[in-house]
DNA sequence: CATTCGTGGGA
DNA sequence: TTCCCAAGAAT
C-alpha cells in the first residue's frame, strides 16, 4: 500500500468530527483555515461557530465594519487574518461578483491565502491536487523520509512542498492533505508521537534510527524584546473615558487606552511629567492611582509587555466623550480585555 | 531572507 | 519556569 493509502485509511478510522468537515463550502472552508493558522482546532472552534452565524454568507463578511469584524475576532491573536479576511470578503463579493475562486492560482490572489490556504481549499473544495505544506506535514515527512533539511529556510520549504506534492493522491487530495495534516496533530505529534502504534512505522526513517526528537530540524530563535506600555485610563465624574485606535504595528486598528511607551518603568512621578499627560490633563485637576502594584506582564511571540494601568480620575474632560458602557463594544486586546474585567469587578 | 504578527496549552 | 509550537502570511 502506498504512503497515502496507508495514512487515508488511518485516516478514516481515526479522524475527528469537526465542523469544516461536513462541508464543501468553499467560504465555510476558507474561514476555517484562516482561523486555523497557528492556532489550535480547541482555541480556533467557537470563533468559527461565530463567524458563520453572524456571517452565513461571504456577503454578509463583506457588509460588515472592520469593527465588527475585529470586535468578533477579539481574543484570537493574529489579527491582520481578520482583518485580510475582511479585505478579501469584500474583493470576492464586489469585484469576484460574490463567487468565490475555484483554483489555486485564483486563491493565492486573496489577502491572507498563501500556499497552504490555497492549497487546503483547491485540493477539499475543488478537487485540485495541490499538497499542503503546515506544521503537521513538516514533522510527518521530515521524520518519514528522515529529511533534516531546517523547515524554515528557503532550501526546505522547497524541498517539502515538492515530496508532499509528490505523495499526494490524485483520486482524493482534499482527503489526503486532511490525513496528513490529523496524523500529525495525532499521532506523529511534536512530543511523544504514539510510533508504537503507528501504521508507518515499519518504513519510518527517523523511527528506524532514533531521530524522531532530533527531526523535523527547525534554525534559528526569536529575539525577544522586553516593552514598558502605560495606559491612562481616564475616567471622569460623568463616567466617560477614552479610548484611542492603534495606527501601527501590533494590534493595529484595535483600541487602547491612551498610551504612554517608556524604554523603561516609570514611576508616578515620571508618569505625570510625561508630555503625553500633560497634553492630555493641561490644567485639569486630576487625581492619579496606580491599578496593579506590580506591572502585567503580557507575553507575545515576539516581545513582552510590562503594562501599568494608571487610573487618572477628573472633574471632564473634552477629550473624554466614551461613555464607559461603550468601551465593551470595541475590539481591543487581551492584554486591555483582561483588564477590563478586573476593572469592572473592583 | 529575516522579521513581525497573539494567545494559550503542554511538557 | 521556561520553552516549544499550533491547519502561515505579509513585509
Amino acid at each position: 500500500m502506498t504512503f497515502s493509502n496507508k495514512l487515508i485509511q488511518w485516516y478514516l478510522y481515526n479522524k475527528r468530527d469537526l465542523p469544516w468537515r461536513s462541508t464543501k463550502n468553499p467560504y465555510a472552508i476558507w474561514l476555517s483555515e484562516i482561523i486555523l493558522q497557528q492556532t489550535r482546532v480547541d482555541q480556533g472552534m467557537a470563533y468559527y461557530y461565530k463567524f458563520l452565524e453572524h456571517f452565513p454568507t461571504v456577503k454578509d463578511l463583506a457588509l460588515a465594519s472592520e469593527e465588527q469584524v475585529l470586535k468578533l475576532w477579539q481574543g484570537l491573536g493574529y489579527y491582520s487574518r481578520a482583518r485580510n479576511l475582511h479585505v478579501s470578503a469584500k474583493y470576492v463579493y464586489y469585484t469576484l461578483n460574490g463567487v468565490f475562486p475555484s483554483t489555486y492560482n485564483e486563491l493565492i490572489k486573496l489577502k491572507g491565502v498563501g500556499d497552504y490556504t490555497a492549497s487546503a481549499i483547491a485540493s477539499i473544495c475543488f478537487n485540485e491536487t495541490t499538497a499542503v505544506v503546515d506544521g503537521n506535514v513538516y514533522r510527518v515527512l521530515a521524520r518519514y523520509f528522515g529529511i533534516d533539511t531546517p523547515i524554515n529556510s528557503t532550501k526546505g520549504i522547497k524541498e517539502f512542498k515538492s515530496v508532499a506534492q509528490e505523495l499526494i493522491s490524485v483520486n482524493d487530495p482534499g482527503t489526503h492533505n486532511q490525513a496528513v495534516m490529523e496524523f500529525g496533530a495525532r499521532l506523529c505529534k511534536p512530543q511523544n508521537p504514539f510510533c508504537s502504534s503507528c501504521p508507518l512505522n515499519e518504513s519510518c526513517a527517523a523511527f528506524e534510527k532514533k531521530l524522531i526528537k532530533n527531526l523535523p530540524v527547525k534554525e534559528k530563535k526569536i529575539k525577544i524584546k522586553k516593552k514598558y506600555f502605560n495606559y491612562i485610563v481616564i475616567q471622569t465624574i460623568n463616567n466617560k473615558t477614552f479610548l484611542e485606535k492603534r495606527e501601527e504595528g501590533i494590534w493595529l486598528n484595535m483600541y487602547q487606552f491612551p498610551l504612554i511607551e517608556t524604554s523603561k518603568i516609570i514611576n508616578e512621578q515620571q508618569f505625570i511629567a510625561h508630555q503625553k499627560f500633560s497634553e492630555i490633563f493641561t490644567t485639569t485637576k486630576v487625581s492619579v492611582k496606580l491599578f496593579n502594584n506590580e506591572p502585567i506582564v503580557h507575553k507575545l511571540s515576539h516581545q513582552h509587555i510590562y503594562a501599568k494601568f494608571w487610573i487618572v480620575k477628573t472633574t471632564s474632560l473634552k477629550m473624554a466623550v466614551l461613555d464607559w458602557n461603550e468601551v465593551e463594544k470595541l475590539p481591543v486586546p487581551k492584554l486591555i480585555d483582561n483588564f477590563l474585567n478586573q476593572f469592572n469587578n473592583n
